[in-house]
RNA sequence: GCGGAUGUAGCUCAGCUGGUUAGAGCGCUGGAUUGUGGCUCCGGAGGCCGUGGGUUCGAACCCCAUCAUUCGCCCCA
């Protein structure tokens, strides 16, 4: 019989405990901002059926990337790879009854078929924030500034990322108005500004050439690299910036300086992959090159509700995935050290051990996390293991101290020993627990 | 899906132009130490050299395939 393999599927991850204590501390951090913002948290099944992703983010995210099956029952089965989709779904099924605006917030995992490599696994987890029923600029400026209070809540300062802002709308109209672009022609130019960072200039500029007809070519070039050499909005061509689009974009931008955000700058080139934005667009990105992918992205997707046969409702939303996240928190050292959430390992000295876990059930009892060690092993080999479980404390409990009713505490890292009763064992456990707290 | 790199002990890696029984450090484990860890000293376990073929008198080393990891492209969190 072949040998088993201990790897976990490809692209995906098993967490151990000092994995999931990372983990937890992301989720958590997310879900009291989200809350804070007076966003409520919901779920939705894993699978859903191929038809609500067909409709709309089409392309390769479906096509090519998802886990598609068919189940027992002949349906075609998606493991979801976005959760945009599922939480219109979600809100189409009661859009009347839900009090608007509807704040929404998850924390799920998802799957897409690619390759792995830095920054992108197959199995990923996302904080999914939305908001409906919003339609005015005031919903991206909400979902905005809460994305930089996210980074905040984590310690990052301004200088470590840059919010990417651009608008769908007006990207429309530079490609159609400005650049005097069909439709095919214009989907062809978006790609291209979406890859711009990651070719040549002379790249760029040949196949920019083969997107216009003939005759335009060289007055389209000429066009874009106006846009490009435009530092601020108000360098863009006049064209442009007497478009209602921009004004939109410069009332974003006005009302998050006023919310003190300052992260901000607007990306012409930001593109976003996914079809259904209508508007605004934003991205977050690490400012170390090291890092480059985006940590999060959203946008205004007006249409997707309206894809269930229901009266369309405005929507913004953004989702940061944990792969990149974590990236981040390491490069900028921005970890904080996790501990186990096991508080007491309980050494047994000769054979009290049944003294010792009437003790240690006394302890639970307060609420106080307790480990027994129940091995009968040499006390050098017990506090090797407590020590190795990284637990704070070490209860020696041995004839003596159950007779006496006097505890012996041991502080592993400063090392010292305290002689304290049941209750000061107590309060000096909740005491270092709450210390604990107020580091994160 | 396309291109590049890498697979030797649990981990990080040595291993000469192919030449006997395969090496180190860390880790693990037992002891020195029968009620106190981290330091020190002594012992021990653990490898079909990713897997399958091929070349050769002989392969960890050369060739082919395959799988896995990793970097980039595509795409995206």
């Amino acid at each position: 019989m072949a040998m088993l393999s201990t790897q976990p599927y490809k692209g995906a991850r098993d967490f151990y405990p000092e994995d999931l204590r990372v983990q937890t501390y992301l989720f958590n951090t997310w879900r009291t901002v989200a809350e804070r913002y007076g966003y409520e948290e919901y779920m939705t099944p894993m699978l859903e059926p191929l038809d609500i992703y067909a409709a709309k983010s089409g392309t390769e995210l479906v096509n090519d990337e998802s886990y598609l099956f068919v189940d027992r029952g002949n349906r075609q089965v998606v493991i979801r790879p976005e959760m945009t989709p599922s939480v219109s779904r979600l809100v189409a099924g009661r859009r009347q009854e839900l009090a608007y605006p509807a704040r929404l917030y998850s924390v799920a995992n998802f799957m897409r078929y690619q390759r792995p490599q830095h920054g992108r696994l197959r199995e990923f987890w996302q904080l999914n924030v939305d908001i409906f029923g919003v339609p005015t600029i005031d919903a991206e400026v909400e979902l905005i500034t809460m994305a930089d209070e996210i980074m905040k809540a984590f310690g990052a300062t301004d200088k470590m990322y840059a919010i990417k802002i651009n608008s769908r709308s007006l990207v429309n109209f530079m490609m159609a108005e400005y650049l005097e672009l069909d439709v095919v022609q214009s989907q062809l130019m978006m790609k291209l500004f979406d890859r711009k960072d990651k070719i040549t200039p002379a790249e760029f500029r040949d196949q920019a050439a083969e997107i216009f007809d003939q005759p335009k070519v060289s007055q389209g070039l000429k066009k874009i690299a106006a846009l490009f050499a435009a530092k601020t909005m108000g360098d863009l061509p006049k064209q442009i910036i007497d478009s209602n689009a921009i004004k939109q974009v410069q009332t974003l931008f006005t009302l998050l300086r006023e919310h003190g955000v300052k992260s901000v700058m607007f990306d012409i080139g930001l593109m976003r992959g996914l079809d259904y934005y209508t508007d605004i667009v934003f991205e977050v990105f690490d400012t170390n090159p090291e890092n480059s992918r985006s940590l999060f992205g959203g946008g205004r997707y007006d249409g997707l509700v309206g894809l269930f046969g229901v009266e369309p409702i405005p929507t913004v939303g953004y989702a940061i995935g944990d792969v990149t996240f974590r990236d981040f928190l390491q490069t900028h050292k921005l970890l904080p050290r996790l501990h186990t959430t096991t508080e007491v390992y309980v050494v047994v000295l000769g054979d009290s051990l049944k003294g010792a876990q009437k003790l240690a059930q006394r302890l639970r009892g307060e609420g106080v996390n307790v480990e027994v060690d129940i091995t009968g092993r040499k006390v050098d080999k017990q506090i090797k293991t407590a020590v190795k479980k990284d637990i704070p404390f070490i209860l020696f409990l041995g004839k003596k101290e159950l007779d006496e009713e006097n505890y012996t505490l041991k502080d592993v890292a400063g090392e010292k020993e305290h002689h304290l009763s049941f209750a000061r064992l107590v309060t000096t456990i909740k005491d270092y627990r709450h210390a604990q707290e107020d580091v994160i």
